[in-house]
Order: C-alpha cells, then structure tokens, then sequence
RNA sequence: GGGGAUGUGGCGGAACGGUAGACGCACAGGACUUAAAAUCCUGGGAGCUAAAAGCUCGUGUGGGUUCGAUUCCCACCGUCCCCACCA
C-alpha cells in the first residue's frame, strides 16, 4: 500500500480536472442552475490568508454538495483589485498598481487559489480593474446618471487627510477612517453622490424577505436608522423666519428650553444679533476646522442672541450655535429638552441654561431621565402617558400646522467620488459653455446639472491613463487632474473644448455589481446578458464575512434595486441567501502582521495537503463563529484521512456481497446527518459523524461491501475532494462510473434508520418503576395532555395507531411521553 | 450611551426540553521497537471509595416554568462584536 501522500495527489488531480474540465458548468444549458458565490479577494501584496481558504473552503464544500444533489453549480472567482487598497501598497512597495495587480492576482490564481480544490470556473473570473470590466461600471454609473440617482452636490464630507480623498459616510467609523484610521476631517466640497437614500425604506423593508444571516440583517437595519418622529417649525422672534427641527419625541415640546443649530445651519449667523455675531462667527470658523472626534469632545456653543417661540405655549426660547448638532441629520437644528436628553442636559448644565421636567418618573439632577412617564408641566397634555402623548401631540402639531410626522434616517447618499489614481474614471464630462446656456445631459428628461455631460457610450471605457506619479497630492482632487491629456476632451454637445471629470469612483462601486458580470464575461457589448442574467440571477447562496454587512451588501442591494427600476433586470435583490461566517483567529487574536500572527495556508498545505486544511479550518467549530486556528489540531485531521486511507485501501478484495446490519445502519445514519448538517452549514459535525462512522467501520472491516464504500467516499467528497478522487479511483470505481465529485448524493434507506431496537425506562413519579424494549420503527413521539396511563396498553396502542395518541386509556388520561431516538423513553405519570 | 451575540472538562466544541461532554486536540497507561518517532489499543467531568459497584455534586450566578432545563422565561455577572453627540 503507498503512503498518503496529499502533495502528489493534489498535483495529479489538479491537472486532470484542469485538462478533462471536470467541473465545467454549462450556463446556457444547465437544468438545474445553483450560482454558489463567495466574496471575492482583493489582491493584497500578503496573499491569501487562511480566513479566505475559510470562506472559500466552506463556500465549495456546499456548493460540492449541491452538485452532488443534482445541482448544475456555477462557481465563479475574481479580484477586487481597483480601489485604495491595493493603491496604497503599491505606494508602499514603490510599484506601480497595475504592475502590482498583475503580479499579486498571478499569485493568488496560480499559487494559492488553484490548490484549494474548489470548483472555481477560471474561464469567466472578474478583474475589476480589467478595462472589459470597468467599461460596465462606467456604464452603470451613467445610467444611474440619467435615472436621477447620480447627483453632483456640494457638502460637508469626510476627508481623510492620510489617504487624501474623501470617504462615504460607511467608510467613517468613529470619526476615523476605515481604512488608514486617521481622523477624519470635514470638507464643503462638490461631489459626486448615488442617492441610496432612496431607496432606505425599500432597503429596509426588503430585509424580511430574503433569508441572510440574521446578525447581518440587525446591522443593516441599524445602519439604515429608521425613525419616526414629527418635524416642528420654531418662529424666530422678530422675523419671519422659522427653525425647522427634527424630533423623535415631540411629546416633550414643554421642555424645550433652548434651540440648537449646528455650525453648519444655514441661520447661524444670519440671525444673529449684531452683539454676538463674531462670537458666532468664530466659532463656526473654528468647528470647521476640527475633526470629527474633536468635536465629539466637549459640549461646547455660543448663543446668537435671537430667540424662537414655542409654537405650542409662545414662551420665547433661546436659540445657539453647537457642534453636538450635526449638520447632516434630520434639519440641522433641534429643540433642546435638557431635563430628559442626556446630551442637552450636560449642553445646558455647562451653559446654565434651564431645566424643565415634563416627564414624570425620573429626577433631572445628575442625568437627563430619557426613559417614558406622564406629561406634567404640559398644558393640556398634563397627565397622558409618553406613547399616548406622542400620537395626540403630534395629530395637534399637524392640525395647527405647526409641522408634520415625518421620519428620519440614518442612512446617507452614498459618495461615489475618490481623489486618487487607483479606480474608474467617472465617465464624467463637463463643458463651460454649455453649462453657462443652461445645457447639459437629461436626467429624467431635465437637466439636473448644466455643463455636465456623460461620455457617450460608444467611447467607453474612459481608460485609466498610465500616471507613474500616481500618488494622491491631497489637493482635492485627483492626480488624474495633472495630465492635461487626459482632463481635456472635446464636449459631445457643442464640440468645443471641455474638461474630463477626474475623479475615480469607490472601490465599493466595482464590487457592487461584479455577480451580475461573472456569468456574462463572454458578452463584449453589454455589461450582462439578459436570458442568461435571468437563468442564474439571483445567486443561490452568498458566503462572506460580516465585515461587509453594511457597505458592499448594502451598496450592492442598492445598485441592484436602481437597475430593476431601470427594467434592466426583473430582480430587486441580488443574493437570496446569505450567509456571514465567522473569524479565524489565531492565538487569541485577530491575525495581523503587526502581531505577527499571521497564518499562510500555503504552509499548510504544503505540510498536510489542501484536503486537510479545508476540512480542518470546517471542523474547529460552528461556522458562523469561527475560531482559533491551532497548529496541532491541523495534524488531527491530517492523521483522520490517513486513517481513511489504509482503512479502504486495506479492504482488499475482502469486501462482502452485501454489509452487514450494523454497518448499513451506520452509513444510512452518516448520509442522513451529513446531508441535513451540509444543508445548513453545520460543517463541525458533520465531519464528527464522519469519523465517528470512520471508528466504527474500523472496527468491522470486513463487513464492508462496495456500495457502503461508495457511499462513504461520495459524503466525504465535498470536504476532501483530493483525497476522495484518489481513493475513488483506486478502488475501481473511476473507470465505471467517472469522477466521484459527478456522482449522486446517496438516499438514506429508511429501514436501516429505524430497524433497532430501544430501551424504554417507565418512571412514574420520578421513580423508576419499569423498563422495556421495543422496536422503533414502532414509537413515535409525541406529548399530550395531563393525566394517566396504562403505558404497556399504550405502548402497543401507540405501536399500532402510529401516531394518534389516545386521551384515556382504560378510563385513565394520559399525562405525557416522550420518546427520544436511540435514548431512553421516560413515560411519566401522575398517580 | 444604544443594539446584538455568547458563557458546557485541561483546550476547540456536541447535545428536536429527555443517559450532559459526541467528534477532535492535549494528556496518561499499554502494544509494537534495542530505543524513539509513527501507528494501534485502552482510559478519563469532579468528589467519596484501595478498586469495582454504588452514591453525591456538576453546563457563569440567582430565581421561575416543567415530571424533567445546557436548552424556555426573568434578573445579575463576565467576555466578544457592531454602532455611537443620528435628537
């Protein structure tokens, strides 16, 4: 017999499966389509790390089994490899991106992806910074462009001073960038956005539809923020103006004692006595220029001198200017209730502005009491519980035309533009001349934006020029913007000379419609084919890291539902199930370089074979919870599949016409609890009924027949692809009937699964009063009402009438049974 | 501050409300070997007991529901994750 040996099969099989394109799916003729995606790598200098061979590994281990279910699965892989990712290690290794990208995707293709024994269609991989590939996403961004949903506005935007460009809203957290983790600074700035926000309720209420993780789906739901609240129109005093502010609570309008407007506000300084005008001036000045974790600091402000009344009791309020107000949520401005708001509360406390209590139920000394109660100190609201209070002051706020119910959400316009080299050029346009006329591209048969224009699609893509100074300048705009080639550009209206946009688009544009291209790469003209968008769209199943819950799924529901409206697909969701897996950590931590516990797969697999990676990273635990990737456990799994090596191997020609009883029960139950745990990603156990089947069949080797080997192989298949190939062909049964990855997933026979027989404990009262056995396939469980039994009469009654469970027997109610598989039956009584 | 998840041997973890600890790691004893490695076999929650049998206690803590709770409910403690001046 050889010795296993993982490295010289997996080289054999790789290339026979190359050559012989096992594992081909054909996408126009499949019956039975089953798009198994995972979330695509960026091609980062490290290489693959061993949480991609996770995904990955769990991904094709389900997508194998589907396969063997009768699936036609398509399983594509590509690269994420725009964006400031791989720009700045570009920037760091002092090469250019696109030599980089060329030499990183090469690696990760050729050296690491292609070993992990995954069903991987090489044929149609995306690169997305292939210029076949950022055609498309140029095209979807002008008709997102002409549907209205790409909108050039000038804003305060996040700025990050390290990477020098400006982030979406997701890509800020905790004022700091996602990316680099500089603070962030705020920028009034002219940019391109896609206004997701459109979509928020959509988005929102989509969630109860498909079926995703549910952390994934809480996440999303936070993020988008739905709430509901009125907005209320305060008269400045002495002017004509109103200060439109936004609450969740307008049932605690009494206590509102002060106004806050951001620095931001539109009447900050407009309605500002003369008094304290440069107060206000300055002040605005210098909460410009801070970061956002600056200004989260303190609780600082400066009053305006003007006052608001209070529409519902005209008393006159003070009106400030405050940082702790942003300037992006709701109007920019709130009424502030200090005795039952713990950040107005500490604003009022440090200015010594007035606290009044309107709700009862907490004392206003050291904290606002933010809880609910009854409305004291309200008029004629006195009395009503807050729920109640909120309904009926906010019918009154309507019918007073004092405001309105509204709601407010979290969520911000996505901005798409990026300062840097490293991306798709927004297929942008912009003419002077035509602007001043008024002219410029329809969006919605209007023109939105004078002066711009989209680029005419048959001059598609607009290339990413070869820049050897790519580096961004952190001038607010592009280094694109120094190639006076490249920004000058003759206007498709009136001919004349105009200026390119030089912006790039987010990294998370291009990955957010790449499972639209993958079954499409053929198509040279269009972004993707309809009939074959409608055969395998949307994907069957979607497996990736949490990490990406709100910005790539969320942005990539969004393109999604903004080309269903176009009609340019019939689907408004992209993946139908999604599943979020958990974090391999190793040695208690995250895996960094700067921890320098970083595990390289390769290392792995050239040590114990891929086979042995994949299904040892699958078997350390539930695999939405991830786990400590251990360096002895690893050997673990090595030594199970030698063990499955010299076990079949050293069958010979020993094995019998037909197994016996014990080991057909055995391999019925394997097949039946493999199949339901790789239903549902159960991974760690199904690989534990394996080798508890493994044990057992060691100890009856010469019980074996061929169609239990069979069987055994097929259900260890999809995690060990390698390994069972070999074996499979060893054995005799490649010859006969082809590859084991093309057979059929066994049906467990359900007389091997319930022929046995159980002990039964009586108890009654707790006491064990009896114990019988009887055959299994003759219990079924059940519990019913509360009273006696006669239970050997019941036993067999319940053998006989199967599952009908009878009230009385011989004039006695039955309390309740329980029959537990393979354990024991406790039937209790009362007396 | 808000939201969520989670807590079981030395370790990773199993367990439709029904024999807690499957499977694996590590460990110990044995076989093979001159010896070791590899491999194979055996063992194991803790305590009482010389040992076996047996008994007692055991799933973060305290309550509750139930004939029966690791599982369901409530409170608390710990750990982890997401969001965070979002009104």
């Amino acid at each position: 017999m050889d010795r296993y040996d993982p490295i010289v099969i997996e080289q054999k099989w790789r290339k026979r499966w190359e050559d012989e394109k096992t594992f081909k799916t054909d996408l126009k003729n499949a019956k039975k389509p089953f798009y198994n995606l995972m979330m695509f790598p960026y091609p980062s200098g490290e290489g693959l790390h061993v949480g991609h061979v996770y995904a990955f590994g769990g991904s094709d281990t389900f997508g194998r089994f589907k396969r063997l279910q009768g699936y036609d699965v398509f399983e594509p892989m590509g690269f994420d490899s725009f964006g400031i990712h791989s720009e700045n290690y570009a920037i760091k290794t002092k090469t250019h991106p696109k030599d980089l990208i060329e030499k990183t995707t090469g690696y990760f293709r050729e050296k690491q992806l292609k070993r992990l024994g995954a069903l991987f269609d090489w044929d149609r991989q995306v690169i997305t910074s292939d210029p076949d590939y950022y055609k498309w996403t140029q095209w979807i961004f002008i008709q997102l462009f002409k549907a209205g949903l790409a909108v050039r506005k000038k804003a305060p935007v996040n700025w990050c001073p390290s990477c020098k460009t400006v982030l979406a809203d997701e890509q800020v957290i905790s004022g700091r960038c996602e990316r680099c983790n500089s603070e962030v600074v705020q920028k009034e700035l002219a940019q391109w956005f896609f206004r997701i926000t459109e979509y928020a309720e959509k988005l929102l209420n989509n969630l109860e539809t498909i079926d995703w993780s549910q952390s994934t789906k809480l996440i999303q739901r936070n993020w988008i923020g739905r709430s509901e609240g009125a907005e209320i129109d305060f008269p400045i005093k002495g002017s004509r103006l109103k200060i439109r502010v936004f609450t969740t609570r307008p049932d605690t309008i009494y206590g509102a004692t002060f106004m806050v407007l951001a620095p931001e506000h539109e009447l900050a300084l407009k309605i500002s006595s003369a008094k304290f005008s440069e107060a206000v001036r300055d002040y605005i000045a210098q909460s410009k220029k801070a970061t956002e974790l600056e200004r989260s600091q303190a609780k600082t402000g400066v009053f305006t001198g003007a006052y608001c009344l209070n529409p519902f009791t005209n008393k006159q309020v003070p009106i400030w200017v405050a940082d702790y107000v942003l300037g992006i949520y709701g109007s920019g401005a709130i009424m502030a209730v200090p005795a039952h708001d713990q950040r107005d509360f500490e604003f009022a406390k440090r200015q010594g502005l007035k606290i009044v209590k309107i709700v009862s139920g907490g004392v206003a000394q050291e904290k606002a009491y933010v809880g609910e109660g009854k409305l004291v100190n309200s008029g004629q609201f006195n009395g009503l519980n807050s729920q109640e209070a909120i309904d009926t002051m906010s019918d009154y706020i309507e019918k007073n035309k004092f405001g309105r119910k509204t709601v407010n959400y979290h969520l911000r316009d996505w901005l798409i533009s990026r300062q840097r080299y490293w991306g798709p050029p927004i297929p942008m346009i912009f003419c002077a001349l035509c602007a001043k006329k008024g002219d410029g591209e329809k969006a919605k048969d209007r023109v939105v934006h004078p002066g711009w224009y989209a680029v005419p699609e048959k001059d598609l893509p607009v290339r990413l020029p070869h820049l050897e100074n790519y580096q961004p300048k952190g001038r607010g705009v592009s280094p694109l913007a120094t190639m006076p080639d490249f920004v000058s550009v003759k206007c498709p209206k009136c001919g004349k000379t105009a200026r390119r946009e030089t912006d790039v688009s987010d990294t998370f544009l291009d990955s957010s419609w790449y499972f639209l291209r993958y079954p499409s790469t053929e198509f040279k003209t269009k972004a993707f084919d309809q009939k074959i968008t409608k055969k395998w769209l949307p994907v069957n199943s979607y497996i990736g890291g949490n990490e990406h819950a709100v910005m790539h799924l969320l942005y990539s529901r969004f393109i999604t539902m903004a080309l269903k409206s176009l009609r340019l697909i019939d689907f408004e969701e992209p993946f139908n199930k999604f599943r979020a897996h958990g974090l391999i950590i190793h040695k208690g931590a995250k895996m960094s370089k700067s921890r320098g516990n970083v595990v390289n797969p390769n290392d792995y697999m050239d040590a114990y074979g891929p086979d042995a990676l994949r299904m040892y990273l699958l078997f350390i635990g539930p695999y939405d919870l991830g786990g400590d990737f251990s360096d002895r456990a690893i050997a673990g799994v090595y030594r199970f599949l030698n063990r499955v090596w010299k076990l079949l191997l050293g069958l010979g020609k020993g094995t019998q016409v037909s197994a016996s009883d014990k080991l057909n029960r055995a391999i019925n139950r394997l097949v039946l609890k493999a199949g339901e745990d790789l239903e549902s990603l159960k991974f760690n156990t199904a690989i534990a009924a394996i080798m508890e089947f493994t044990n057992l069949a060691s100890k009856h080797k010469n019980e074996f027949d061929r169609g239990t080997i069979e069987k055994y192989l097929i259900v260890l298949s999809p995690f060990a692809p390698f390994t069972t190939e070999e074996l499979w062909e060893r054995l005799g049964f490649l010859k006969e009937k082809g590859s084991v990855h093309h057979q059929a997933w066994p049906i467990s026979e359900s007389k091997y699964l319930e022929a046995e027989n159980v002990t039964i404990a009586v108890q009654i009262n707790g006491k064990l009063r009896d114990t019988m056995v009887v055959e299994r396939s003759k219990i079924d469980r059940f519990a019913t009402g509360d009273h006696f039994v006669d239970y050997k009469r019941e036993i067999e009654t319940l053998a006989l009438s199967s599952k009908k469970v009878k009230k009385h027997v011989n004039g006695r109610k039955v309390r309740r049974v329980i029959y537990v598989p393979e354990k024991v039956l406790n039937i209790v009584v009362d007396v």
